[in-house]
RNA sequence: GGGCCGGUAGCUCAGUGGUAGAGCACCUGACUUUUAAUCAGAGGGUCGUGGGUUCGACUCCCACCCGGCUCACCA
């Protein structure tokens, strides 16, 4: 088995099927070179980016001389089928020369599996043919004349039960012989209980639905090289099938999300992802590039400032559910793109979104879990009472003894961080060095769901300064299990505050924090024509799915997370 | 980017300078109630890549590639 020939070039890659050659690699095989045509043809495959075989890219890949070399050599293809892979290919063979399509059209089951088992009492003492579909899982168990395995089919398991007596002598040993552990297959029969007492269908037909090439990962251990789980995540699908829940609470997480959020009003938006002047966060973007209109875009790290355009446009209340991207490090809490829902409400402010945020995810954790009470990584986190709301500056106090809302002055920071013997990076403003005390000595401690309230308003360029306290903002995060959930304000309506806060952010930005806010003077003009008291919300859905089914990293719970790419 | 750990059969991993190993998977045979079936047998490897030391390298040295964890920045 391979593929006739090909040819690689700087403008991609060219591959064809040449039915001569592939005869000859059938031979060098064991197959006979008149053995039927192979299963694979390549035909065309063009350009770097296009979907490819993986023994196709195995065969690229494979050392060569030099990229000139590569690109210049006419190469004849050497990749071969593993020996597992072979051996199924064979079977396949044997299938289409019995006459039978490996890959069928059409499926006719007549119940899921889940359906199926539902029903088994009533379906068993009729004696009612069904007809179940599904991959074939785990250990096939062929005995002389009788056989057992399990079939999948996404809703849920049963077992064959397969009577050579039954089926007959061609289907028992096709099952032997032709089908593998990971096959798709269509049983016809009826449900009963074998003397183990395990519910069964007892077999009266079986067909191929889908043969499969690749076997399975070894039966124990299974899929558990945690890099191939995320590149190969239909294979950790199949073969770690509890791992569908997670995504399963993580698409429950988002639409009771919704459901929170249209109950009390507020409109679904969309708003774009490509976007001339990037804002709404401290992060370094992804740019791009429109070539008609010859203009660089960003794409988003966050929806904020559109958002807040439309409540200024006369909405009670908007949300979206964005993929953002920020162009920073990657971790087991960073994903360079990932998942949040910001909301904002006019009339309201960051009391308000606090209260939302308790019941919302009150809501969502009893939706996702059937509880309040969640296990996070042998802690067990709250979600059913108020959560506590404490100030940065009191947090900060209580661990360091430092009262950072009488210090103002960086140097004297600097000064009671040492007599306090404080081991945290020095910073050269007084509201960084702040940032990063609380990074160091209080949010690693926010473990039960906390609110955090009042930030240093050089921290927060898009908040409302307290009234009382107008060096701090009416800003809010949520923590939980130390790591950052939401964030939220009252948000900024005063349009030359705002611009001021720009400015001061270009300040930073020149001053070389390349995180630093963008002036957006469009935004400022919106805000020129009013915008209500409004109170707004980021949720980072990722890291509250990990929260919510126990997950200890972003990785698991993002279904294609970010990989470096092999070479 | 820094530090630590790793890359050996399809999978999970042993192997401290002297012929490349195990379990599972797969293949062949036996077997009519299995659940990781069992029993018997066979096949399967450029030991991540390149260079060096050596009579001899999976093993020691150097460089590089790839991955994981971790630190720093960010949600």
């Amino acid at each position: 088995m391979g593929f006739g020939g090909g040819e690689a070039s700087p403008e991609g890659i060219f591959f064809s099927y040449v039915g001569g050659e592939a005869a000859d690699i059938r031979e060098k095989l064991g197959f006979g070179a008149s053995a039927p045509s192979v299963g694979f043809r390549a035909t065309a495959l063009e350009g770097r980016n296009a979907p490819l075989p993986s023994m196709f890219l195995q065969w690229y890949n494979r050392p060569t001389e030099s990229p000139a070399a590569r690109n210049a050599a006419q190469y004849r293809v050497t990749m071969e089928l593993n020996d597992l892979q072979a051996q199924r290919q064979a079977k396949l063979e044997r299938l289409r020369d019995a006459g039978l399509n490996p890959y069928p059209t059409r499926s006719s089951r007549t119940h899921s599996i889940a359906a199926a088992l539902a029903d088994f009492d009533a379906l068993a003492t009729s004696e009612s043919s069904l007809t179940l579909a599904g991959r074939i899982v785990g250990a096939r168990r062929v005995m002389g004349k009788i056989a057992f395995a399990h079939i999948e089919d996404g809703s849920a398991g049963i077992q064959l039960w397969i009577s050579r007596a039954e089926v007959g002598d061609e289907a028992f040993l096709r099952f032997r012989d032709d089908l593998d552990t990971f096959d798709i297959v269509e049983v016809a029969g009826v449900l009963r209980l074998t003397q183990k007492g395990e519910r069964s269908i007892f077999v009266r037909s079986i067909t191929i639905l889908a043969k499969t090439i690749n076997p399975p990962p070894e039966k124990w251990a299974g899929l558990s090289d945690v890099e191939e789980r995320h590149r190969q995540r239909y294979l950790d699908l199949i073969v770690n099938s509890e791992r569908r829940d997670i995504f399963r609470a993580r698409a429950r997480t988002i639409s009771t999300m919704r459901s929170v959020l249209d109950a009390r009003g507020f409109v679904e938006v969309e708003t774009p992802v490509l976007q001339p002047i990037y804002g709404g966060a401290a992060a370094r973007p992804f740019t791009t590039y429109h070539n008609q209109l010859g203009q660089n875009l960003y794409l988003r790290i966050a929806t904020e400032l559109y958002l807040k355009r439309l409540i200024v446009g006369g909405f009670p209340g908007v949300y979206e559910i964005s993929k953002n991207f920020r162009n920073e490090g990657v971790d087991r809490s960073h994903n360079p793109e990932f998942t949040m829902m910001e909301c904002y409400q006019a009339f309201a402010d960051y009391r308000d979104v606090m209260d939302l945020v308790e019941v919302m995810l009150r809501e969502i954790a009893l939706a996702v879990t059937g509880g309040t009470l969640v296990p996070y990584q042998g802690q067990q986190l709250d979600f059913g009472r108020p959560w506590p709301r404490i100030s940065m500056a009191q947090a900060i106090l209580e661990q360091t003894g430092i009262d950072i809302a009488q210090i103002h002055e960086i140097d004297v920071l600097h000064a009671a961080m040492n007599a306090a013997n404080l081991k945290v990076e020095r910073k050269g403003t007084w509201a960084k060095q702040v940032d990063e005390i609380f990074s160091e000595y209080v949010q690693p401690l926010l473990i039960q769901p906390t609110f955090i309230i009042d930030y240093p308003v050089e921290l927060s360029p898009l908040a409302k300064r307290k009234p009382e306290q107008p060096a701090f903002t009416e800003r809010f995060e949520a923590f939980i299990v130390g790591m950052e959930i939401g964030n939220a304000f009252s948000e900024l309506n005063d349009p030359f505050d705002q611009e001021q806060r720009f400015l001061d952010q270009l300040k930073d930005f020149a001053a070389g924090d390349d995180e630093a806010h963008q002036m957006d003077a469009d935004y400022v003009n919106a805000l020129m024509y009013g915008m209500p008291p409004t109170g707004g919300l980021g949720i980072g859905i990722d890291r509250l799915v990990m929260v919510l089914t126990d997950q200890p990293t972003i990785r698991e719970v993002i279904l294609f997370p970010h990989m470096r790419q092999r070479d």
